[in-house]
Formats: structure tokens, C-alpha cells, sequence
DNA sequence: CGGCGGCTTGATCGGTCTCAAGTACGGTGG
DNA sequence: CCACCGTACTTGAGACCGATCAAGCCGCCG
């Protein structure tokens, strides 16, 4: 069952920026230091202490862990506008890496964590962030049970709700990372939306770009509809 | 992929217990009333505003959402002293029944989020459960791309980790269950427990009682080895 | 004793992985 | 500008794991 790849991970330690953050949207945005990461650097690893939260600025990065048989499994995508390095525990549980060259915020969790004892509010922006990632791994979650074809048109119909809002997009990611995503190998992945474009249901103008036909077909059959629910409150971090 | 159960659900709407619960260990306990719930009872159904906490005091639950194709996919599965029933948004994302007769703590929410906006230890509780369960659903979710044996073993460590501390318990739910929680089929649960036993990986007295032979080699296998650092803090509730 | 639900076991089918080439693209050096 | 290279992606053939279909068994309760 070895499907994913295998990737070794390279060290790099948060270290803070100098340049200032282009008007902060919060008190929060203050507390921040922008960074840039380039291709395939690490930001943070697996087992480390998580000191620091993240906002991806511009570029993506993705949160992965190997899997003991050597496989890795990508957690989640993050695109500008999102936060991550809240997990659960006081540890990383994944590690995370810029796609490709990202600009990254970061911010001090224990001047944050301080800030939260006094101000309820951003006690609350906290456990936002936190209620959003849970609803993020519960739809990813239910992707893994479907065949490889829903896994694939859901992770596309995705993408181009987050990056684009319509229906054609650019892909940050390679087809490996797609794979490690949706738990497939990257064959499969190609395959799929080789066959997906054959069917007319999309168009690969290039390997990376996307235009998705019948979007709403498409997301009739989306996994994970309930969960989908903005309700969550917007967090200004 | 026709694999896991398609189950019909039943209405249920919690209504005010009026047993008095047995020495309460917060402040938070009082607001609660205890409810019985019979086997394969629903708690509260996908949809519904989450308008109740839930905490197992005895019996057990489980969590689930019916996909598109009718299959049941369990989420989660509640033992005593689990707290149940916050999900990210103000809906359930899931639905919850009782697996056999369950005694459950019920609290209202809007009490709880109305004393966590003066109390910060609340408020943190709350972010203590929500962290929880992402923990719970990034476990879950890394076992899912696992094989057919993997997911069982890791499945019946947990649940000896869970219910009796030692290696040996009775499994409160059935194969069923397993399956949907698992992303398997019964047949292959059975087929795969009948296997672990033809090695003596485990013993099986009957089909619900389990012991755990080598429990070390086994635990080894484990997914989720980094996820499963319990340092989140206790939680009261 | 009969029936039914939960569980097991067997035979076959099919989707996805694996292994193996082959192709497109972007960058680099001549 | 073109030749070369490496990386990403595609395509094909065959194997394998787990699903499906189909009996049969066990334990419990009426």
C-alpha cells in the first residue's frame, strides 16, 4: 500500500521578519510578522511545539504528516486569507510546508494566548479558528470514503469556490499533492480528470488550469454539503 | 460503493430529564439534566440547531451522516465521560444516537455561551472540547487511508485504550457499526477479526468480547501516534 | 422449537494500485 | 535559437485488495 510519496523534510525555524504588515485588519494583525517562504521550505514540523500561528498571505501551503509506512498524507491546502498552526494540541501535529513561494503572517501564540485570557473577544476569534478547521477535517474526512472520481470533482469544485469563486481556476498544487490530499496515487488523479475532460465535465486548458463545465452537476454530487455551513463567525485574524 | 448501511432515522427531541445528578464536578454539571435513551434512539439529527451539549454518562453513542448514496458513515463514537454534540457550526453536522440504552447529561447551550462570555475558564473549556474533537477527527481521518487490517487493529487498540485500560473489553457496538465507522464493509471486518484471531493477534470469547494479545506490536502499528498527546487540558465539563 | 438478527464464510467482480513507458514543458547552456 | 535535461504529467497492462452477492451459522427470545 505504499501510493503516496515519500518525502524527506528540510528544517527551517520561524525567525522574525523586519518588514511591516500593509494595514492590519485587527489588533491581532499587530502582533504578526510577515514571511517569505520559498518552494518546498518547511514553515514548521511535525512535534514541534506550536509557538506561532499563520496566515497565509499570498501563495499556498499544505500540512501533511508521513505516515509510518512512509507515505505522506496532506492534511490540508492553505490559501491567502487563512490561518493555520492551530492544532489541537501544544505540538504540531503536522508539519507545513509553502507549495510555492508563499508570503506567510506570523504571530507569537503565547502573546496571543495572554491577549486571550483578557479580551473574551479574542478568546472567541480562537476557538473560531479552531470550530473552522474542525469543519474543514470532517469534510476531508468524508471525501476519503467515496471513489476516486467524487474524491476528484470534489476537491476541484472545491478549488475553484476558494480560489476563484468561478468556475476556472489555476491549481497551486501538483498532481502529487492532490494524490497525497485525496488519498489516491497519482495516476489515479491524472487519470481521473483525463477522463473527467474526456466526458466533458471539465477542460485542462493546461495541466494546472482548470475550467470546470457543469459546475452545478458537479457540486450536486459534493460530499459533505451540511458541513459546508459559513455560520461560523468571520475571524478578523 | 454500495458498502456501509443505509438506516432510516427516527425523531427524538430531548425534553428536561427531572433526575438530579449524582454529585456534579463543575459548576457547569447543575445546568445539565440527565436523559435515558434507548437503544438506537436518536439524540438529535444532521440539520438541527445545536441548541444542547451532551455528555455520556453511561452507555455509549455514536455520530454519523448518511452520504448521497445512502451509505452510513460514522463519525464518532461517545463512551462515559465524552462530551458530544459541539460541532463547528450551529448546526449538527452530524446525527447522534444512543448504540444501547445510554444515560446522557444534557446541557443548553445558550446558558453555557452565555456564562462563557463572563467566565474565560468556561470559554476555554468549550475551546477544550472543540480542540478535542479535532484531534478525534484527524486520528479518524488518517486511519481511513489505511488497509482493511490496519483500521481494525488500530480500531480495537483504541477501543482498549478507551473502554477498559487493560487489553481485554466488550465491544458496545456491532460489526455494523465497526464498518461504517471504519469505511469497510462487514465482511470484511469479520473476515479481518477472524484473521487477527487465526494468528492470535487477539482473542475473541465472542464476537463483542475482545483481548489483545500482543497489544505492544500491535499499538505499534498505530496511526496517529503524534495526534494522540493528550496535553490538551482536562476538562470539567 | 421456530424464527430472526447479528455474525461468519465462500466465490467472484471491480476499482485502484503498481510497475513501466512514453510525452509535454520549462529552464539552462551552447 | 536550438539542443539538452529534468521534472511533471499522462497512458497502458496486469495484480491485488476489498466490495458484492450468496449461503450458512450462532445465539437469543418468543
Amino acid at each position: 500500500m505504499l501510493m503516496q510519496s515519500a518525502i524527506p523534510t528540510r528544517g527551517f525555524k520561524p525567525r522574525n521578519g523586519s518588514l511591516a504588515v500593509a494595514i492590519p485588519k485587527s489588533a491581532i494583525d499587530l502582533m504578526g510578522a510577515p514571511m517569505m517562504f520559498k518552494r518546498n521550505v518547511e514553515i514548521y514540523g511535525e512535534h514541534e511545539p506550536a509557538e506561532y500561528l499563520y496566515k497565509v498571505i499570498s501563495g499556498a501551503v499544505r500540512t501533511y504528516t508521513v505516515l509510518a509506512d512512509g507515505r505522506r498524507q496532506i492534511s490540508a491546502f492553505y490559501l491567502p486569507g487563512d490561518v493555520f498552526g492551530l492544532e489541537s494540541g501544544q505540538v504540531h501535529a503536522f508539519s507545513a510546508e509553502a507549495i510555492g513561494e508563499a508570503n506567510v503572517l506570523v504571530v507569537k501564540r503565547s502573546a496571543l494566548d495572554a491577549l486571550a485570557t483578557r479580551d473574551n473577544d479574542v478568546a472567541r476569534q480562537l476557538w473560531t479558528i479552531t470550530a473552522r478547521e474542525l469543519q474543514r477535517a470532517q469534510t476531508h474526512f468524508l471525501a476519503l470514503v467515496k471513489t476516486a472520481e467524487e474524491r476528484v470533482v470534489d476537491f476541484l469544485v472545491e478549488m475553484a469556490a476558494r480560489i476563484s469563486g468561478n468556475n476556472q481556476f489555476e491549481l497551486p498544487m501538483s498532481r502529487q499533492d492532490i494524490a497525497d490530499y485525496l488519498g489516491l496515487t497519482i495516476e489515479t488523479v491524472s487519470r481521473t480528470m483525463t477522463h473527467l475532460a474526456s466526458i466533458a465535465a471539465i477542460e485542462l486548458p493546461s495541466s494546472r488550469r482548470v475550467v470546470l463545465r457543469n459546475a452545478r452537476s458537479l457540486a450536486g454530487s459534493m460530499v459533505g454539503h451540511a458541513l459546508r455551513d459559513r455560520s461560523t463567525e468571520f475571524c478578523a485574524l
